[in-house]
DNA sequence: CCTGGACTGTCAGCGAGGTGACACCATCCG
DNA sequence: CGGATGGTGTCACCTCGCTGACAGTCCAGG
């Protein structure tokens, strides 16, 4: 059991140099990934106020973000690379609400509403964020309207991705949902097709228990739609497994 | 079957009277319900903008305000009063993304993101709406600051909800599943503790057989916690209920 | 190189929930 | 007032996925 404190990370620091560039090419990373950039473009000022904010955080595998339901909110972050592993532990066994990859930002919906978030944050492996503090994320929202209208986008992706979720879940038979899972999956990896997470994980996202999930997984292979290695699985035929998805 | 364009609806007229106030009391109402107030209060100007623009639209029961997959965007929808249910019909039968109350929103997140809604929207009962035309939207957001912020809290609370009852449905037991939805909208209900809707449309807002649910459903009546009557049920006991839902 | 911890593969038995069907009741509307 | 529509209550049968367990496999760290 892993009860480390993000402030036990290591705060990459960057006073090495005076013409250092990496805050700049962050901020522009994050610039192109949250949200959509056609409804409002950054301005180079809304970009430099970002670079100076924006702190990098290195996490170990393993390593806890936030815990479930903490009191005061821990800021904002903006996963850089790696994947962050949200979970909820049940009456029966553990839930993974979702898994953060490169691009996926995280926090900053209980400091817009107040709330504490119900799950837990987990570095799947080796993990970078960026970090913002609450005060300076309320303040580039205050003072950078580009940027409020760009998070806008952010939350408006994320809240329509839980809904296609919540569809692709509800009154299907579980080859479906694991299809539905695997597509969407291989397609937010970097490098094409394949999910880099344990079988264990993939029933908590799916709330189902280890071997009924290892069943179909096995079914796929057998048919030449995946393949299964250690803690991954390679989509191998995305059509196949789409018409699997519609049941 | 009903094939009916919102622009068949009544669309209710005010040019009766130099001095109705009724556009402004359902523009403050608006600024009432959307979003969390204390981040960002609307001042005279943004209530005004609204007033303005903001067209009420009248419903009967079983009218559907846009179809699944629409390819333009019908505007954005402010339920004032009734239901209206979001639902996807899928390869077993149909499922229940949710349903609006007075003071939800619906139509924003197809105009945020450039995209289609996956789900039906049918009034339950007669409804009132208020609309918003897209280009309207966009130049409220646009112009007005406060509003794209308080529009920010609006769609962070519609994630968080959505998160939620993510949790509350993977791989929990059906009668703790029913427990948390009983609560949760007899909770949203207006006057206490009733949901006005047919066990139908429960068992397609937990992707589940009819059977199955009237089957649990009279359990919790055997048991005191709830009563059971036509096309509603009345929550009795909340504690009890919550018990059952953590499991 | 070896050992511990984590992951995978599999099984038999069981119970929750799906299926399809049918009778009955509430509400609405002509 | 009487029929149409749609909601409720219930059943017998059967499938799917859970339970708990155990053996095999991978791999990081000492």
């Amino acid at each position: 059991m892993d009860v480390s404190r993000w402030s036990d990370a290591l705060r990459t620091t960057r006073t090495g140099s005076v013409t250092d560039d990496a805050p700049i090419r962050d901020a522009a990373w994050v610039a192109r990934c949250v949200g959509r950039g056609a409804a409002s473009p950054l301005a180079a000022g809304d970009v430099a106020a970002l670079a100076e904010t924006l702190q990098p955080i290195e996490l170990r595998a393993g390593q806890s973000l936030f815990a479930p339901n903490a009191p005061s909110s821990t800021g904002v972050w903006i996963v850089r690379s790696g994947q962050v592993e949200l979970s909820v532990v049940t009456g029966r066994g553990r839930v993974v609400v979702g898994v953060l990859r490169p691009g996926d930002v995280e926090g900053d919906i209980p400091l817009l509403l107040g709330l504490a978030l119900p799950y837990a944050a987990r570095a799947v492996d080796p993990v970078t964020c960026l970090h913002l503090t609450s005060s300076d994320f309320e303040g580039l929202l205050a003072r950078h309207p580009a940027i409020a209208r760009r998070w806008l986008s952010s939350v408006a992706q994320r809240l329509a991705t839980s809904h296609e979720r919540l569809i692709a879940l509800l009154g299907r038979p579980l080859p479906a949902q694991l299809a539905g899972l695997l597509i969407d999956e291989a397609d937010r990896d970097a490098d094409g097709g394949e999910v880099r997470l344990p079988q264990r994980t993939l029933a908590a996202m799916l709330g189902v228990a280890r071997p009924s999930l290892n069943k179909i997984l096995k079914g796929f292979e057998r048919d030449g739609h995946i393949a299964v290695g250690y803690a991954s699985v390679r989509v191998l035929d995305t059509a196949a497994l789409q018409r699997i998805r519609s049941h």
